[in-house]
DNA sequence: CTGAAAGCGCTTACAG
DNA sequence: CTGAAAGCGCTTACAG
């Protein structure tokens, strides 16, 4: 720690070199129409050649504003995560607010810190997708505080906080149908993590459509895996060993579908011809993915982006009342198949 | 922009609630031998009854210190950039930093913004990928301020800065000598975007191997790409066009080594078994494209974890000269092949 | 072991 | 159009 930083400029800097207030300096670094031209010039030019740089957490500890978001993700090594980041990460930019970046991984311990962490750093609203089994009083200290919070992808109890996020079973049910539709009597539905409330939901829609069409639901066509390529391929791999193998399988997301799709070429099976899989998400990849994958598309830049807006929105107009959107994945059916 | 915050609670207000003044319950908040323990005792118990939160905007004024760090990425959806900013904020978080995030989209200007925005919010430090083009003069802003920078997986010509990133011609040279040790003859170098300076020192490696053992270098065998899984899937498929198809493939990376290999299964040809495919960076995805695949192992999440360390070594010691980590990739050679 | 005072670099009424 | 003054919420010598 003998990290001694050389004295920076300060606004009183540039004000004496111009002979001037600073206060006038501070009114023309904004351009205020209240600073005659010729002064804002004269700013400008000292400011680049002295090279000031403003210091915005002196700004922010007057004015109470920070122009920074924070965003909570359980992690970044998922695509959804990731395309979802850097959606949110665009739409911050675009709104003049900087990026506070945090996960998780699933931990509520390390989600309360990151929390507090960043309403210590003041950020005026915060986009979380909650660990699991976060409750409404680990968020209780935004309320408190005040801070615009918007969750996405996972709801928490409690009428209080807005959020964004698919319809679930909405969309795994439609996936059914139209495997059903095609003739499929034997399908799985393959991946996703145990207890989490996400794959519960996507599996009761599955569920329901086979009960619709008066389809015996077998246990050992409902598998868990991991949210990974390594999961997916795993589980397709365990599915095929069964005496009455499934011939098309509804996957927990889009990731546990390529992987899915991978443990089927290695045995020589042509995906979205000898079987049909359908992903959900509609990540970036998928595109490649296709013709041989059939996705519900919900993709995590279009949520990333929703949620933020939302999130600006509320940090504008603190006092509309709370929202949830609800969007409905669209199956998206490629060329072949 | 009505948003009024109410006014949150100060250490003046937990010190009023408890008759002792401002300094003491700083102190007793760092927990400060100092301060007795039963006023330490106090002052926690009425941060908590009174859901206090820390102020870091005017600790960071008074202190000149932010305990946070920037990182700036080219994108955010290639699993290269992902998997390092996951292992720097893990880095970070383990010491205590916050990360602000952003990305430039290969855009010099925006780099430019939020390098500059990066330090108005006094980062400690800046771990930096330069987009494209980046200068020396494009980064002078971190020695103006005296913010430490170390930069990643591309260098910027000048000796001032510290940087960390694999050896690109050395890895592709050991990879092609190991393909023309299995006997290849037509080997291509696949992928990566055209005047990318990455491209061409692994292009080099790869060049110089294949003179070194008097095998023609054939432009045909060359082939740019966008770095994504599309882009090796499309190339892989015009290079099995060519009269004399390669059989074997050097890629410049990972995601473009997937690619190719989709775009192989795509054509019942077995990677690993029929066609050689080797990739570069070793993401964690690689493990499951094994055996079929070969990779020249230089983890992101080394890179970042590394580059992470170097930074806050920086930041706490200034005074140390500048290093570079040259990181010797490592070709992993899977089960089977 | 605790308190009074100064100051970090801004912004914002208020006066002129 | 510009300046003087107060204050945002901390921390840090310094005194006691």
């Amino acid at each position: 720690m003998s990290g001694v930083k050389p004295p920076s400029l300060t606004l009183k800097d540039i004000a004496d070199q111009l002979g001037i207030s600073p206060a006038t300096v501070s009114l023309a670094l904004r351009n205020k129409e209240c600073v005659s031209a010729r002064t804002r010039r004269a700013v400008w030019e000292a400011v680049k050649r002295l090279g000031y740089v403003y210091n915005r957490s002196a700004a922010r500890l007057r004015t109470q504003r920070s122009t920074t978001i924070g965003l909570i993700v359980p992690n970044l090594l998922n695509p959804f995560f990731t395309e979802l980041t850097s959606a949110v990460e665009e739409k911050a930019d675009t709104f003049g607010y900087s990026l506070l970046l945090a996960k998780t991984s699933e931990d509520r311990e390390r989600q309360a810190k990151a929390l507090r962490t960043m309403l210590e750093y003041s950020v005026d609203g915060v986009l979380l997708c909650p660990a699991v089994g976060t409750t409404q009083e680990d968020l209780g200290i935004c309320e408190k505080t005040n801070t615009p919070l918007v969750l996405f992808t996972r709801p928490v109890d409690g009428p209080k906080v807005d959020y964004i996020g698919p319809d679930n079973s909405r969309g795994t049910a439609l996936a059914t149908r139209y495997l059903l539709g095609k003739g499929h009597e034997r399908i799985a539905f393959l991946g996703g993590a145990e207890g989490s409330f996400t794959r519960w939901e996507r599996y009761e829609g599955y569920r329901k459509a086979l009960e619709e069409a008066h389809v015996p639901i077998d246990q050992r066509y409902n598998r868990v895996s991991d949210t990974t390529l390594d999961g997916g391929f795993r589980v397709i791999q365990e599915l095929l060993t069964l005496e009455k193998p499934p011939t098309a399988v509804v996957c927990f997301n889009d990731v546990t579908a390529f992987g899915a799709m991978l443990g089927l070429w290695y045995h020589h099976i042509a995906p979205g011809r000898d079987f049909d899989v359908i992903g959900f998400d509609n990540i970036s990849d998928a595109a490649l993915f296709s013709p041989s994958l059939t996705t519900l598309s919900c993709p995590p830049r279009r949520i990333g982006s929703r949620a933020a807006e939302l999130l600006i929105e509320r940090i504008k107009h603190p006092d509309k009342k709370q929202e949830s959107i609800i969007l409905v994945p669209e199956l998206i059916l490629r060329d072949s198949a």
